[in-house]
DNA sequence: AAAGCATGTGACAACATGTCATAACATAAT
DNA sequence: ATTATGTTATGACATGTTGTCACATGCTTT
């Protein structure tokens, strides 16, 4: 979490430094962002960022939160569009992510929050979570049992994310999405008592 | 991979190395782990550390494909035992995995592999596709469609090393198990044509 | 104007990495 | 035995990184 001072901050300031922060950890790979690179590219001086953030993980993790909100809203709003039908949602947000990352140019990100996900020192809460307890009044439970409920949402958040970075990193991008949804129907087909559409 | 000249050396003071940095990979978050440790530890000097290897990537690189080799053959032999059945291989699998880090003290190591899988500047090929190679003839392939094999195994992989993290990471051993069991079911029945028994 | 508090600054210590000139050690040739 | 040749070992060094701290600057409030 950043200090209060840099709440404090002009809106504008705060948000040059974000946007350039972004930037640098979609250019590079975690270990490889600079702290000297971004207050450079900044503007401001060491001391100040060390005001403003604990170290690179208080910086990134802010970043991540941020985006989370961000992402946590709109699936929800998906879901809800869509009658709380999780296999329906999930097709389209594949297609919404990826077009908000690629118009951002934040393809680089996505393996860095993998990454920070895994680093992190201290046990950080498995984000899907957050996200399943925002939305699950919205989902349909007609055809799924209430035991599996969180269960299988992770396994589609999962399947969603871990198809995004390879839709990301490959050169097939069609080929993964096919592949996506060959896995949301393999889910699917198991889950669910009566057989067709999910 | 490591030089020739490391190639060249005694079995004994090559082991004596690896054994060193695998223990400090398990230790620290890959960007923490630190070459002077390993050297100091190692009773080697710089220069010849950077003689052996091009720097920490590739160190690790060799970590890695040194337990994949001997994972792969295990997962085969494993296979073999159970008539080429992947349900139950991967339960017996995710035991023997487990028993494996814990009597070697490689709790740590996993999550690195993550991190340098997604870290890795090189496109690194995913390692699920070698041990598929090495492991394909030995699958029994009467109730899975010949399209969906590498896809299926793939998901059956996927859901093993993330179930083997989190049983790593989590105080609750058991309910990782059953969740993983829960999972491979739910694969299972969306995959086969039959009912029961996978 | 003075005092008090919040914010900004960059020099500095501590440590990491990768290189390179040089030393030590083999082994072979004369 | 001495010289030559190729391989391996070494640690000082240049360069870069992080986090801190004594001090400077600004902004309120009295």
């Amino acid at each position: 979490m950043p200090s209060q001072t840099f709440l404090n901050l002009d809106k504008e300031k705060q948000k040059k430094l974000l946007d350039i922060a972004m930037k640098e950890f979609s250019k590079y790979s975690y270990p490889a962002v600079s702290i000297n690179q971004i207050i450079q590219n900044a503007g401001i001086s060491r001391g100040s960022f060390y005001m403003y953030f604990k170290d690179k993980d208080d910086l990134f993790e802010y970043l991540v939160e941020m985006n989370q909100n961000n992402l946590n809203q709109k699936t929800k709003e998906i879901i809800k569009k869509n009658q709380g039908d999780l296999y329906t949602s999930f097709i389209e947000l594949y297609d919404v992510i990826l077009k908000m990352i690629f118009e951002n140019h934040y393809q680089g990100i996505l393996k860095n929050f993998f990454v920070f996900f895994h680093l992190r020192k201290e046990k950080m809460e498995y984000p899907g979570h957050a996200l399943y307890e925002y939305i699950k009044e919205d989902i349909n439970i007609k055809k799924i049992a209430s035991k599996d409920l969180e269960f299988v949402f992770n396994m589609f958040t999962h399947t969603l994310f871990l198809s995004i970075a390879e839709a990301i990193k490959t050169n097939h991008p069609l080929d993964v999405k096919e592949q996506y949804l060959r896995k949301l129907d393999i889910i699917c087909y198991g889950i669910y008592k009566e057989e067709k559409e999910c």
